[in-house]
DNA sequence: GTGAGGATGCACT
DNA sequence: GTGCATCCTCACG
């Protein structure tokens, strides 16, 4: 069962920490990869100087102030892209990013998606991954290196800018699954990662939630 | 095990 | 021109 709009019109706190243990699923040449999510972090309005539309409305960040339930989907570092879902109301700008997740089923699938898109445009390979599942140093890419990280589950999941503001809603591309909620003993949580430039009341607000103890969570 | 530094392109002053 | 909601590799213990 897919979670429904009415899922992701809450307040996204609520939404972030209720997304843990939901599955995410990619569809993709009817091929289906299907993965846990374990690690999130609430971006809230534009009085959260760690959230993008803290800058006001820009073409970037106008998902984000569109309808609940929508992906966001953004390119950072020149490399990477980052997987949110939008919350609450239209025109509150609200998102919950999805920053690890543990792959349950068409593992194959990432594993080769997590190759090729660690490749630039001209085919030169920018970060030492080959087409054997390994690195160039042979450090494997199965396993947590797969998906314990926002980046590398985009690319696991072949998640680009094609899907930014894709209705999470309709079941197809990519949608989220309804899973029996966590006890509240599993849940973690502590504040964003990489949000130097916030200010200090974002910077310490206990804004990301993770499973404790599972490996797939980016960081301590 | 940990930490520095580089890769890289796009949105926004 | 600046600065990223990151990842990977290499050097060092």
């Amino acid at each position: 069962m897919k979670l429904n709009r009415h899922f992701y019109q809450k307040n996204t706190l609520e939404v972030a920490e209720e997304l843990l243990g939901k599955n995410i699923v990619r569809e993709q040449n009817n091929t289906y990869m299907k993965a846990v999510i374990v690690e999130t972090e609430a971006y809230i309005g534009k009085d959260d100087t760690a959230c993008h539309a803290s800058k006001g409305l820009t073409q970037r960040t106008e998902v984000m102030f569109g309808e609940a339930g929508h992906a966001y989907v953004y390119f950072v570092y020149g490399m990477h892209y980052m997987l949110n879902i939008v919350t609450e109301e239209t025109n509150f700008p609200a998102a919950v990013l999805i920053r690890a997740v543990e792959p349950i089923e068409g593992m194959e699938a990432m594993i080769k998606n997590r190759c090729l898109t660690g490749k630039s445009l001209t085919g030169k390979s920018l970060t030492g991954k080959s087409l054997t599942g390994k690195s160039l140093t042979g450090k494997s890419l199965t396993g947590k290196n797969l998906s314990n990280g926002p980046a590398k589950l985009c690319q696991a999941l072949n998640i680009n800018k094609s899907l930014n503001g894709w209705d999470l809603t309709l079941g197809k591309k990519l949608w989220i699954e309804e899973n029996p909620s966590l006890p509240e003993f599993q849940i973690g949580n502590s504040p964003r990662i990489g949000i130097g430039y916030a200010e200090e009341k974002d910077r310490i607000a206990a804004w990301r939630f993770f499973i404790k103890h599972n490996p797939y969570v980016s960081r301590k």
